[in-house]
DNA sequence: GTCTATAGATCGATAGAC
DNA sequence: GTCTATCGATCTATAGAC
């Protein structure tokens, strides 16, 4: 369990989270991912110790890709109007990918398995969002552009707007993603929604 | 595959809801269920087929018992603040119920393997709130108290904040569901921000 | 109809050669 | 370090007695 070579590491990693995405925890076997990896099973329990271990790995993997993301931070205007929709459309484009809805739906299927698991990538990803939202939110009250009693209250409510039905209805399969099209609907009606309900 | 001892197969029913509810699809075993039900495992097959079916059959009995808590569907006011607020309510009991959020995590899980069921579900828990809603918005503007363009859009955006950043949260595990006071809020501040953004 | 018993496959994990 | 080979447990599903 103390050997590396991180090629072959990364390997492991890269067919597990296949695995893993497509098939669940318990669908997905250790014998399936040494064998799309491609190693034998001895060097995959070699390296992460179980399969309990090895999908730890695999969301820790995912977090740092996803923080690498937001690393890219959106540039906040200073228009109201069009910072608001930076941010807005930046969570949307998160939220929706599709390598992140398969990340949710793993996370959500285990997460009485994992309870800490959800919480990681949920820090790692909506989390530093809101936060932002929250921080920018607080600018616009002082300068007297917006009236923001809660600033973290708003900045739910406006991110519950794109995130809200549509998400759901991704996650559950009822519908595919959003077609960039939709996202600006979704972004410029929700940021007006919200402007209407918070003008000083 | 053609038997019917109505006190028993609602047995087995159960005794497979929790089971899937708890473990997942594949984490749940034909043999925990037999078990649970108490049958054998031949009584379970000859009753519903397989696994697959089984499946498919509990998440059925579920549908119904959602539809049947929705025939009690909440009396709409002729105030629109008050009748908003007793719509969003009812959204609200109904999504972070949970006994909801566990089948909402279940279809999730298994949305790849069963792309019908999620469909099924959100057609009889969420999709007939949205609609009751969007005729309420209707009637509103017709009145004149409120300026809706598109009650469709309009609707899913005030549920979108009911349900957004928080019951993904709840389905994450990063929170568990909501108390009675913060139920409250939510509903007090979406529908607020919702009204402040559609005066005529 | 419901049972006991078991087939046949696959699972997670490991021993031992190289 | 990485392999082949395999253990013991558990899985879905079924055959056959009653």
């Amino acid at each position: 369990m103390k050997t590396l070579s991180q090629p072959k590491r990364q390997a492991i990693l890269d067919a597990a989270r296949q695995a893993f995405l497509t098939r669940g925890y318990s669908g997905a076997s250790m014998e399936a991912i040494a064998e799309a990896a491609p190693v034998s099973k001895p060097t995959l329990y070699s390296h992460f110790g179980g399969k309990h271990e090895l999908f730890v790995a695999v969301i820790a993997d995912q977090c740092q890709s996803l923080f690498s993301t937001l690393a890219a931070a959106p540039r906040v205007q200073s228009d109201p109007v069009e910072g608001l929709k930076t941010i807005a459309a930046a969570f949307v484009d998160l939220l929706y990918a599709e390598e992140s809805l398969s990340l949710y739906r793993l996370l959500i299927a285990e997460h009485a398995f994992f309870p800490e698991l959800g919480r990681q990538v949920y820090e790692a990803s909506a989390a530093p969002m809101i936060a932002l939202l929250s921080d920018y939110l607080v600018k616009l009250d002082r300068r007297g552009l917006l009236a923001i009693k809660d600033a973290d209250l708003s900045s739910g409510l406006l991110f519950g707007m794109l995130q809200g039905v549509t998400h759901f209805r991704c996650l559950m399969g009822v519908r595919t993603g959003l077609s960039e099209t939709e996202k600006r609907q979704l972004v410029d009606s929700a940021v007006d929604l919200f402007l209407g309900g918070h003008q000083p």
